[in-house]
DNA sequence: ATGCTTTCTGGAATCGTTCAAGTAACGCTC
DNA sequence: GAGCGTTACTTGAACGATTCCAGAAAGCAT
């Protein structure tokens, strides 16, 4: 396995559902959970729920994942961690997409105050519409997420 | 009331629970919705907690206040509004505060690929330290939200 | 192999929020 | 300024995502 490496460099025991979920994530970026569960089933048809919501927060406490966490949605995880980019959201489908940093790398933005806080990271989100739901009759009532 | 135009002119009937909502939004930015029912019981002690989430849903549709959901945080709301300003979260305590935009105006940022959305707004979230948690001894345990 | 510790399973509980049905009240019209 | 239709409120239950708990299973250092 191309991941237990991984997980031991972190400080972390081996084990089935660690690698499944790890595998899972870097297979299927910015799905929930409920999807995940459903990929590690795909090899592990055991893992429990529970099982897979720790083995989450585990992998993102130790910076293997990163949890994305969209007002109004169910957190996402994406393997991609480390530089320094951002998230599209579609405002009516919730679909997710990656968007690379406008403006050099990590962090890439300075508040002009920080009112005395220790800033650590600065996470930019942009909503709009996908091209998908661009094309689609508006549907107000379908709306989803941060008006 | 001060609050019966604003409202009004939003296209909103005026009622007690929504003139008493607006106004503890105004005199508490960015509490959470278990706060301001607190403070709108002050004034309107037999407002039920639905009334108080169902106003602040209305409120924030037509535009007159601002929700705010941090990641792993209860969603918190402000009567600033239309400009262009972004927030810092403690990850220790949670506290949230208002920063001002550190490039011109709304919106204030402009992601390098859009992935063909259409890029309605862009919500800068600051993750550090309060000052006051600066100054506390460290206490992995008790970190809250982003980790 | 042995044993200690961590992680998994299964089930229940929690939090913030929303839904549903009935009652109250806003504000337009007469 | 009374009546009426529509909208908002009350009470109570339900929901989804996530976490907590106790016990069983499995990793890994010896």
């Amino acid at each position: 396995m191309i991941n237990s490496g991984v997980l031991r460099d972190h400080g972390l025991r081996v084990t089935g559902p660690r690698i499944a979920v790890l595998d899972a994530v870097a297979r299927l970026p910015h799905s929930d959970t409920l999807g995940l569960i459903a990929e590690v089933r795909g090899s592990l048809p055991s893992v429990s729920v529970q099982a897979v919501y720790d083995v989450l927060r585990t992998l993102t406490d130790v910076g293997l994942v990163r949890r994305i966490e969209p007002a109004g949605h169910p957190a996402r995880y994406e393997r991609r961690v480390g530089d320094n980019h951002h998230h599209v959201v579609c405002r009516a489908c919730g679909v997710l997409e990656d968007v690379d940093c406008a403006l050099g790398s990590a962090p890439c933005l300075e508040p002009s105050t920080t009112n005395g806080f220790t800033i650590e990271t600065a996470e930019v989100t942009y909503w709009g519409l996908c091209p998908t739901c661009q094309a689609l009759p508006a549907r107000p009532a379908d709306d989803v997420g941060q008006p």
